[in-house]
RNA sequence: GCGAGAGUGGUGAAAUUGGUAGACACGCCAGAUUUAGGAUCUGGUGCCGUACGGCGUAAGGGUUCGAGUCCCUUCUCUCGCACCA
């Protein structure tokens, strides 16, 4: 036998994944005598149980938090990791259309095959606090959330134009609805969506919309993340103008009005028409009867218009004049009343005064309608008014042709003239956003019932201590298609007695909840799951929350994030969690791509299953491969090589224990190594840059095979060094050298500042900027030294002999730059 | 178009404050070993060149003794938003 078998992986993953959850070694206790800033809540996106299993794509992030927290609780840290499950969705009730099978069931099987592929990598969860969202004991309190935003005026019902999904059978949110080329589609499943007026359940996230735009100042999140919020949000801040409308062609008086929203109110002088939605209220009132005919013709092509039209890219403007006029208050002038579809019924008043000469849409509206355009901005002071623009000019500048305005800059001029239209009560100072209320019910049955009832036309609430209120059986899961849940059709859950005690009949509410309401605040029910008087005891939210590291990708950046902040917000205004902000450092892990660079896709046939990785490699193989990839967050793309490269660092770890281990001083060299690698496992793994940290221990194992025996004094921080990340090898290391077990709670590994820092350096010797050799030299050797010494050097003297030496540089411990002519 | 980010060997990637570009790993080449193990061990491996040397971090310019790193211009790619007045 030359060496011993490859390392024996399956039966020491085995062996220690039995041994954490027997002694559950990670469990987290809330002990007050540990201080606040010793405390971590570092949480993972919980997974949908989807029918396929876990992908490489979840122990990303899984693994990079596993580390994470097995470094903080070795440093002493209490630690704070759970897991669950968002287990209400449309995939198994999908599935239970198709087959009749109880989305239940799919879904328990699926949570048992997640639970168990997830405790095959040995992450270090608390797995006493498993939540699944889908079982009553869990959503009761989802259910109360709803009713205290209820409660706060923050759910009500509205009939707008919804986006309704035929496929899906159900009304989407705004956030679900994605602009694709072929049109809007569902952000799940990709299928067509359409706008249908519906009455729904709507949160009026609006409300919040200031408060979740300031809240992201103070958060340690992506850039790009933070970016897509407030780009969704969409504040702008400007001035509503009312515009009377001017006596039609009938003659008669008239007092109507029509309100615009614009963020450019000094460019008053300029608009020189004006244009309404087609579906805009006035429309019908304002049109003149000789323009009758063509306004409703336009008005019903728009109404009949796909939205694969209305959506279409740089198509060109079109629209009809009504005939009507209104007049522009700040000089009097009639300006014909245009409608056209490029103005959104749902933005602002649905209306706007168009100013050609300083918009590129009405710009090229009124180049297609031959309508007059105006110069109201100048980019200088000192630009001829008059000469004409050659193209719409948005940049702010220099009010010209603006009466008494003449001259004014842009910032100035918008605050003098909403100053002057709030004096004279036509217009005031507005802030709009592109945020719309969330619409929250689904026409589906998988999901959270909404616990009100409806009370001959009132709604009443169940009262919160008769919560839960659980999901019927049907017999058919299908949608009706009518725009109600299948739980419409189970007369006797829908029937019942009203809430309030009156007696009345009442029927309850059949639409479902929508499956980010589990996801809006899974993470304070791990801070007490089994509390059936609270969603979680206030001692327990003071103790952990906020969260101080949530781990996930990017898909959610403003669906499941943008509600849970919008929740945890209302949660803090009546008093039940302790902070306005839930998480306060995201980080994004980065996607992992095939083999060939490309998206993993069943298409493609690029899919890796970690559950052949892990049978083949290890779970620990897995678990350092994915972060010696490169970096957390960058996209990076699988390569078995590479996987089998990480294979054979552990293997050669583990035939290291063929070497004896020996009680003696380690070589100074070796300690020294030692130290430089403590100094930079700890600091990159606190900084989540596992691959360098990898790296580095690489660098370690490499120079301990020169060695013929393995020094404890090196060997014992190592294996604490490596616990975190291969965690099954490491124990079983650990205990290989007669360490009391586990190695995961050991104390982490300290290092000497002395020992990492070299006592020889190697100083480069420069002519001009040239690296022309190289002189080992004592660490901190002073300047006069190291000059004298290099302009001694052979070869620099070659390079420098016969010119004259300008200027030499010299940094201590780096380098001698000779600058010669 | 707007917003965010990224361009470094054949590949994944490293590189405090500007100070040896390419650590570590894959792949490849040569050798040792002959074991059938996604083997192991040793050495080599940015490009051009026999060599001295020269050239190299998307392209061009600038600052500097010195630039992957700082500044300007341009190009490419990825992601997000997209008629939001």
């Amino acid at each position: 036998m030359r060496r011993m078998k490859k390392y024996p992986f399956r039966e020491i993953e085995q062996k220690w994944q039995k041994y954490w959850e027997e002694n559950r070694t990670f469990r987290a206790v809330e002990d007050p005598s540990v201080p606040k800033e010793r405390r971590r809540y570092v949480l993972d996106m919980f997974p949908y149980p989807s029918a396929a299993g876990l992908h490489v794509g979840h122990p990303e992030g899984y693994t990079a938090t596993d580390i994470y927290c097995r470094f903080l609780r070795m440093k002493g840290y209490n630690v704070l990791h759970p897991m669950g499950f968002d287990s209400f969705g449309l995939p198994a009730e999908n599935y239970a259309v198709q087959t009749g099978t109880h989305p239940r069931t799919t879904t328990e099987a699926n949570i048992r095959r997640f639970r168990e592929q997830i405790k095959s990598l040995g992450f270090s969860y608390d797995w006493d606090r498993e939540v699944s969202t889908h079982e009553a004991d869990y959503y009761r309190w989802t259910q109360w959330i709803f009713l205290k935003l209820w409660e706060q005026g923050l759910a009500y019902v509205a009939e707008i134009p919804m986006w309704y999904c035929e496929a899906l059978g159900t009304v989407l949110a705004n956030e679900e609805v994605l602009a694709t080329p072929e049109g809007p589609r569902s952000e799940r499943g990709n299928h067509p969506v359409e706008r249908r007026p519906l009455r729904q359940w709507m949160l009026r996230i609006t409300q919040y919309a200031d408060r979740l735009l300031e809240g992201l100042e103070g958060l340690d999140w992506p850039e790009s993340i933070k970016a897509m919020q407030r780009n969704w949000i969409g504040r702008s801040e400007g001035a509503n103008v009312r515009f009377t409308v001017a006596d039609g062609a009938t003659g008669s008086a008239s007092t109507r009005e029509i309100e615009v929203y614009t963020t450019r109110p000094d460019t008053l002088f300029g608009a020189t028409y004006m244009v309404l939605a087609p579906e805009h209220a006035l429309v019908a009132q304002v049109t003149t009867p000789e323009h009758a005919g063509e306004v409703r013709a336009y008005v019903e092509a728009a109404r009949l218009k796909s939205d694969l039209e209305r959506t279409e890219l740089n198509r060109d403007k079109t629209g009809v004049f009504t005939g009507a006029f209104a007049i522009n208050p700040v000089n009097g002038k009639e300006i014909p009343i245009w409608i056209s579809d490029y103005i959104l019924v749902s933005y602002g008043t649905g209306a706007i005064m168009a100013v050609p000469g300083h918009d590129e849409r009405d710009w090229e509206f009124a180049q297609q309608f031959g309508l007059p355009i105006t110069k109201v901005v100048a980019r200088t002071p000192q630009e001829d008014p008059a000469e004409p623009l050659r193209e719409a000019t948005p940049q702010y500048g220099f009010a010209v042709n603006s009466g008494e305005f003449d001259g004014l800059p842009t910032e100035e001029f918008k605050d003098r003239i909403i100053a002057w239209l709030e004096e004279r009560k036509i217009g005031e100072r507005t802030v709009n956003y592109k945020l719309r209320d969330w619409i929250f019910s689904r026409q589906r049955y998988w999901g959270e019932p909404i616990p009100l009832v409806n009370c001959e036309g009132e709604f009443v609430p169940i009262p919160l201590d008769q919560l839960p209120l659980t999901l019927p059986e049907v017999e058919r899961y299908t949608p009706t298609g009518t725009g109600e849940s299948p739980l419409a059709a189970v007369t006797e859950w829908v029937e019942c007695e009203c809430p309030d005690g009156s007696g009345k009949k009442g029927k309850r509410e059949t639409n479902t909840m929508p499956q980010w309401a589990g996801s809006c605040w899974y993470y304070l029910r791990y801070l007490d799951p089994k509390n059936d008087r609270a969603l979680a005891d206030r001692d327990k939210i003071d103790y952990w929350m906020p969260v101080d590291l949530y781990v996930g990708g990017a898909e959610h950046a403003v669906l499941h994030l943008l509600y849970a902040r919008f929740w945890h917000k209302v949660l803090y205004d009546i008093g039940v969690v302790n902070t306005d902000e839930p998480f306060l450092r995201l980080v994004n892990q980065g996607m992992i791509l095939g083999e060939g660079g490309q998206k993993m896709s069943k298409s493609l046939g690029n899919v890796i299953n970690p559950d052949v990785v892990v049978q083949k490699f290890g779970a620990d193989s897995m678990r350092v491969y994915e972060m010696f990839m490169g970096p957390l967050r960058q996209e990076k793309p699988w390569s078995t090589q590479g996987l089998t490269g990480v294979f054979r660092f552990l293997d050669r770890v583990w035939r290291l224990t063929e070497r004896p281990l020996s009680a003696k001083a380690a070589p100074e060299e070796l300690l020294r190594l030692l130290h430089k690698t403590i100094r930079k496992v700890s600091n990159d793994t606190n900084e989540l840059a596992f691959n360098t940290a990898i790296s580095q221990m690489m660098i370690l194992v490499n120079e301990l095979y020169r060695y013929e025996t393995r020094p404890r004094e090196i060997w014992d921080p190592f294996v604490r060094l490596l616990a975190p990340y291969a965690p099954h090898i490491a124990e079983e290391l650990w205990e290989m050298m007669g360490k009391a077990a586990p190695v995961s709670l050991a104390p982490w590994p300290e290092y000497r500042e002395e020992l990492t820092r070299d006592e020889q350096v190697t100083v480069v010797l420069q002519v001009n900027g040239k690296v022309r050799s190289r002189m080992e030299v004592p660490a901190g050797t002073d300047k006069a030294t190291l000059q004298t010494a290099a302009a001694q050097n052979e070869r620099i003297q070659e390079y420098t002999g016969g010119r004259s030496v300008l200027k030499v540089i010299v940094v201590p411990d780096k380098l001698v730059n000779f600058v010669v002519n």
